[in-house]
DNA sequence: GTCTATATTGTGATAGAC
DNA sequence: GTCTATCACAATATAGAC
């Protein structure tokens, strides 16, 4: 492992641990024992620090969903619950990789291809429902995040109402209004 | 109008301008043609101008709300064109009130369940549909302010899917799992 | 109610020695 | 590849004069 993979890997970690607030690049060094001008030795800037996290996220949420899929079952319950028990397991890097426009010239080509293909055969191709389902489950992944539900509210039965009508929906009638 | 209702306004046009991070108290002043200091006369600390403008948003969504309910039509999909065009109107104000936990202590009560029970008389008090529908609603506007549908998306297609998905789905049969 | 001066803390980043 | 020293900048907030 070069020392640009060990900065990398201690970001994710520190990210994790303390949130974005958490991340700089006083703490890393720390971290690894060294001063922070040294790190410059090994990265240009800290963008670049965080395109490799959102990258590394990218990557991981590609290999959840392509195990969800192997698994077996319903399609888009089992994405769905993977998207969910990833993006809890990784709140930080969640919202570093949604919060803001996607970076894509600079990330590693297909990298978010490679994580929707599985939604997208889910749906049978249909973008627009894998879109809709999409923003249901980063809806309710944020606001779970955020901790915005109420403590009784029974956030499972509110996956199971938005999924099964999303994904089991019919197509919607050409030009119907209401 | 007090100093105090100037300065929260003053806050409010300038996070909607600059974002969060153009919310300092050195521009708050500058704006208002004063220093920095000279707003503690006024307010204890920042954080009592946030919350000032949470509670500001909160009603600002009730009233957008309860017109769109006055205006007739299919109740949820007029919440709903309500929510993302309001949302997408103030999109720094919208990330302000949804990325923390609400400060719910510190609001004047009633805040949020005003805003929210025109939401809840849609779908008929089904608390389980309402979060469904909400979670979705707030999933797309993010990922629109976020900016991160592809250019050639039709947003307008994939917030019909999920609605007419959401809302109009049968209630769920009691223990199904697939 | 405003001012100046300042405390305190923090950030990312560079220069140049070793 | 690491160090020390430092730049340049910005933030919230307080003390005390006027």
């Amino acid at each position: 492992m070069t020392r640009r993979d060990e900065i990398v890997q201690v970001a994710g970690d520190l990210l994790e641990r303390h949130g974005s607030e958490g991340l700089t690049m006083r703490a890393i060094a720390a971290e690894l024992g060294i001063r922070a001008p040294s790190l410059y030795k090994h990265i240009a800037d800290k963008r670049e620090l965080e395109i490799a996290l959102i990258a590394d996220g990218f990557v991981q949420l590609a290999e959840v969903f392509e195990k969800a899929v192997a698994d077996g079952g319903d399609r888009v319950a089992g994405l769905a619950g993977a998207y969910r028990e990833w993006a809890l397991d990784h709140p930080h890097l969640y919202r570093l990789m949604t919060d803001q426009p996607l970076p894509r010239d600079e990330l590693p080509p297909g990298a978010e291809q490679r994580a929707l293909v599985p939604l997208l055969e889910a749906v049978a191709g249909d973008r627009d429902r894998a879109r809709a389902v999409w923003a249901f489950a980063h809806g309710m992944v944020t606001l779970e995040i955020a901790n915005r539900f109420p403590p009784d509210a029974d956030i499972a039965a509110a996956w199971r109402v938005g999924l099964e009508g999303i994904a089991s929906s019919t197509t919607h009638p050409e030009g119907e209004t209401s």
